[in-house]
DNA sequence: GTGAAAGCGCTAACAT
DNA sequence: ATGTTAGCGCTTTCAC
């Protein structure tokens, strides 16, 4: 029931703590008949070494930190599922924190994993966020920091991102050949570099071909309730749009909704592409065209960046920033 | 750069560590005087109390562990964002742990988090769990432990569950009063007590309405992959099942792409019912009839339960069970 | 009102 | 080959 010590062995067996400490870890000092006794003993009474004491005396603990804005979207999840498998390769325990999209609790997750004393923190910034004093005070107190995805631009520090231009670019120049001419862009405010980042790939893919950059086609609509709103508005237009470009999935499944109810059809009219190629790509009516955006790929890679430093394996002095190539995944709302 | 300590304090201030430790708590016995001088030394050098000191002299962390089959399942990561939530208001927290569905790999986050000294813990039970010593010495460390959905049946303990039961026998009573009379159950393995709850809940409801139980529309399955064969097996029944009360979203997802595809029209001819009301049932053509199985709430009431034991505020002596009640969420793929 | 000392569990330098 | 000691940072008796 309650956990015996390094001290209990040693009174029980006439030894030092010192010693039953070697004999536990097969210090070559030690006798072999010492450390068979010690160690079956241990064995027997289910000795647990504490990992507070270690923890304390090296001022460390094998722990690191995630803030995610949302854990509920398949994007987040997934790269907290590849953060986890990584850490746990190594031995690292995971503490998990959620803003919600809220700068005051994103605040609130640096404090609490700096209390927590981890050794390194992976973060993906929330929308809310505008100032960036709680992550510069992870790296003032020395505790290691990679962003992902939703990187910070405010500080100057290892990071995971996503190829946002090339995903984008490869998606629209992917409409474009399959003779879409019109094509809108349903995006996210700016300030977020994951989409600007795509509304760039977006455009350029549009002037390689000699097509115009319309303002009126280039919308911010990043959630369904936009969608509801900005969808029936570019529907109205004259020419009508012939391809959505999506910023996410759900937005893009709400727009096939949308797009079929308005009366055409998807993708002979007008085609529509995501952007995460998540479970909502295969239910949706037609399968939907999605840029994959490898999450659990990214992450191990931001995992595996973060232990390195941690364990000063990372040699390259500076900011490291991993680009986790995106694949464009082709199903049926695409020509 | 490097956190400073009590001890510093003391010796920039020529106090004692003992003095400044209760001027930082405003113990009473502490004059104004020095109250203020110490906190605003602290205040000035960013003083953090070493809570890893703490925890050793207390033998606890206030950390609880989570473990979950699968984070990349829209209801495990609504449970984590409740547990994470609740946690975070009464300063708990959360140390994160995958098994992938793996036995061995619920055995290593077991360990994990014992070794990690974790206050408690709470899991969903791997599909290929069989044995159950693994959980039994969490508690046999005194260490307190709920299980969320997913409950282990080897072990009496606290748990937290959907009323699978009712959940399922509504929807079946809702699909019979539309007029189906030929259902199908698209189930998982009995040994899942919530895959035999929702089974007697849709048998039940059958027998409410004197229809007949047949084996031939009870199968297995709860994939995707199970999907693809089982489905068109029973599309070639003779009568045909007129509707398809299913595990979860993604196989009823599916399943309305495969009965649809077989030529049937939905809800007209055959009715698909779900079980969660994820994001899933939003986006498919028609949209999805489901469950909803209250993931959040679950999972703050999870870590309620787990708390409270922490904390000795669940006065009930013995195992508490909480049944979170399901909600029929009727949308266009039934009648 | 403040300080000295002990101790949480462990390890490592320094004995012997 | 084993024991002694000190110390990680903090709190808490027990003194004064």
């Amino acid at each position: 029931m309650v956990q015996i010590t390094l001290k209990d062995i040693a009174k029980a067996l006439n030894l030092s703590p010192s010693t039953v400490s070697r004999a536990m870890k097969d210090h070559p000092a030690i006798s072999q008949e010492t450390r068979k006794l010690v160690q079956a003993y241990a064995l027997e009474h289910k000795y647990k070494p504490n990992t507070l004491a270690m923890q304390l005396r090296t001022n460390r603990n094998n722990t690191i930190g995630v803030i995610v804005p949302e854990i509920v979207h398949y994007f987040f999840s997934t790269v907290l599922s590849g953060i986890q498998m990584e850490a746990e390769n190594d031995g690292y325990n995971v503490l998990f924190c959620q803003s919600n999209e809220d700068y005051e609790r994103e605040v609130r997750s640096v404090e609490t994993l700096l209390d927590a004393r981890v050794c390194g923190i992976m973060a993906s910034q929330s929308k809310t966020t505008t100032q960036f004093d709680h992550f510069r005070e992870i790296v003032d107190n020395g505790v290691h920091l990679v962003f992902f995805d939703r990187i910070c631009t405010g500080i100057n520090t290892d990071k995971v991102v996503v190829d946002d231009y090339a995903g984008a670019f490869n998606a629209v120049e992917h409409m474009i050949r399959t003779g879409c001419k019109q094509i809108a862009f349903l995006g996210a405010t700016s300030s977020l570099p994951i989409a600007n980042n795509r509304r760039m790939g977006y455009e350029d893919a549009l002037r390689k071909y000699k097509l115009p950059v319309e303002n009126r086609l280039n919308r911010i609509c990043d959630t369904v309730e936009l969608a509801r709103t900005v969808i029936p508005e570019l529907l109205r237009l004259q020419p009508l749009p012939d391809a959505f470009f999506c910023i996410n999935d759900e937005v893009a499944s709400f727009c096939i909704q949308i797009v079929k109810s308005a009366g055409y059809r998807i993708p002979d009219e007008i085609s529509v592409c995501g952007f995460t190629n998540s479970y909502l790509t295969e239910v949706t009516d037609p399968t939907l065209t999605s840029v994959d955006q490898h999450g659990f790929e990214m992450g191990c890679t931001a995992a595996r960046l973060l232990i390195n430093r941690i364990e000063g394996k990372e040699t390259k002095q500076g900011v490291v920033s991993r680009l986790i190539k995106t694949d464009l995944v082709v199903k049926s709302s695409t020509r």
